[in-house]
DNA sequence: CTGAAAGCGCTTACAG
DNA sequence: CTGAAAGCGCTTACAG
């Protein structure tokens, strides 16, 4: 195991010198640099992170706390940023939480993140009152990305969930429906999302500016998934009346709608029109119509704000006009994606 | 910043006492144990893994290394080996090759993991020689799962891909099916993997037990992905003659194929039979046949193999016939599921 | 069962 | 621009 002295050693300097050097550090000269790289280049020398970190007080490392990585969009946030913060130098300590309550409780606590962190990021996780307390005790910078909650100094990264849901809507609105379902999370998912709660009332804006009035037999609380999809949309047609498109609360409720109605004997668009929000991988190849929301970017500009000196405040997407008060959200615009699966309803 | 100096204080112990105390080890007495633990929980202590690393030469932390996480089975690999090892108390330090020759030598180099792991994962992930040295140079433990290179000294969890293969284009063959095409990964794929090679072995093994002659022309490479899937069939479609059914290397090919078969006007499976092999998470929404693969289960075995001090052997699952030689892999059992996307070819 | 002391391998004022 | 020395906060022989 080479160690900083034995470049020291080699390339005839003090180890202060080689730590200098090796970090980049403007006090030193370009001729002692050289011979310092050369050496540890030579002894394939590679710093001890325990002891870098211990004696100078930064851990280089980032914790990334996602609800299930295997959920489309945590997926690409956490690809998104692990490339950003190895890039950076900085290690990406992974959290998934998982629906467990076990390993909520784990990660949350002041303990489990305290010097083994230096910024937090938090994807789509609400807080409860005890784990903002012990989150705020850490006194350490951190980024939400996509909702949760609002905790004091840390910035947020989303979009608007309540225009999405609304536009979404009402492109099933403007097609000719009027019997609109909605199907959407639950909040007693063990996973405590808050997302669910803004797509419905966006939904529920839309059809009143429509003139409509939100019938509660039409809105269906699941989960967050392809199964949850599958059984709401059971849910729905087991009420009777069917409607004549739905409005999942994301593409992979959506899928799991078409697939009940496939089931059902039920052909989309035909019968009834499906839409989502995402544009989920797959969207594409099931012929879903979506709201796209742009995963990666969520997660790259909350990793950069993360790590930005400066707060972020110079790192805000262009076009985004000033003069929001400070801690407002950095809101990432949707678009609507037309696919197959959203029709005007058949001949009345 | 409370310390273990505050602690011993309070507890008023030493602090190489408060160390055994809070690590658990037998050499302190119940009544020491218990003012420690008093004193710890009052004053919030949570131990520096920095300090800690660095004077037990210990890291606690695991490299997790896949070649993208958004894919399906990596997802749950991941997700299955994190809960494992935050459990077990260690860290998950996650590496995304993401398919980029930079990231892959930033991550395969020594400098990159030495002193910085315990152990390594490596998942699907094939080596070139210079990355074996390295690798084999760290002298740490390692588990391969899936696939990719034998690093000499680690063991391996995997399928038998090309029995997996074999099963899956014998299921086409006993429905009636002869002329048989395969669409599978590419050499050239950025990822490197070696999945592919094995599943199509097992694909020409299985017409030729049946008698039949592999047509080339009904064997097309791309990309181990939906959309590698989709070019592939439309490659197929391309050539004239298509054939009966379609035995993609993965189900993420799979369902790429039925979104070009339908976009062709073929329908599934009364035209055209597909089927994949991973039993991902929409393939039962999509109906998609397919061998069902344990991807959480060869996670969390090789998780266990590599933190087991005893080297795994009492960890290999029930039902292996002993007297394997040692080095060899653990091979899971994979699983035929039968569903929509298969039946026999059109009356001839 | 417990403690005093050395040491893990760096970085950081401080001095020059 | 460079070095000597202290210190980061633990763990580990070594003694007792």
């Amino acid at each position: 195991m080479t160690k900083i002295d034995d470049v020291a050693r080699l390339a005839g300097v003090s180890t202060a010198t080689v730590s200098r050097a090796l970090r980049g550090l403007p006090t030193v000269s370009a001729a002692t640099r050289r011979r310092v790289l050369a050496a540890a280049e030579q002894l394939e020398y590679a710093v001890s992170p325990s002891a870098s970190r211990l004696a100078g007080g930064r851990t280089g490392t980032v914790a990334v706390v996602v609800p299930r990585i295997t959920r489309w969009f945590f997926g690409i946030v956490v690809e998104t940023v692990e490339d950003f913060l190895h890039q950076a130098g900085y290690d990406l300590l992974l959290h998934n939480l998982g629906g467990r309550e076990q390993i909520r409780q784990r990660v949350l606590r002041t303990a489990n993140l305290h010097k083994r962190v230096d910024a937090i990021m938090l994807v789509a996780t609400p807080l409860r009152p005890a784990e903002l307390t012990a989150l705020a005790a850490l006194d350490l910078p951190g980024v939400i990305i996509s909702s949760g909650t609002v905790v004091p100094g840390w910035p947020c990264v989303r979009i608007d969930d309540v225009a999405a849901a609304r536009t979404a809507t009402r492109h099933l609105l403007d097609l000719g429906h009027r019997r609109i379902a909605h199907i959407s999370g639950d909040p007693d998912d063990e996973l405590a999302f808050t997302t669910h709660l803004d797509r419905r009332r966006g939904y529920r804006d839309a059809l009143r500016e429509a003139g409509l009035h939100p019938d509660p037999s039409l809105d269906v609380e699941s989960q967050f998934t392809i199964d949850g999809g599958n059984r709401a949309t059971e849910e729905l047609l087991r009420r009777g009346d069917p409607p004549t498109a739905i409005f999942a609360a994301c593409d992979e409720m959506a899928m799991g709608a078409m697939t009940a109605l496939r089931d059902a004997g039920l052909r989309v668009p035909q019968d009834v029109s499906v839409i989502g929000i995402d544009d989920h991988d797959l969207a594409g190849v099931l012929g879903l119509s979506t709201i796209a929301q742009p995963a990666a970017e969520q997660g790259l500009l909350g990793a950069r704000i993360l790590l930005d000196p400066l707060g972020g405040r110079t790192l805000e997407p262009p076009g985004r006009p000033g003069g929001d008060p400070p801690g407002s959200p950095v809101i990432l615009p949707t678009r609507l994606v037309v696919r197959a699966s959203t029709a005007p309803p058949r001949a009345n």
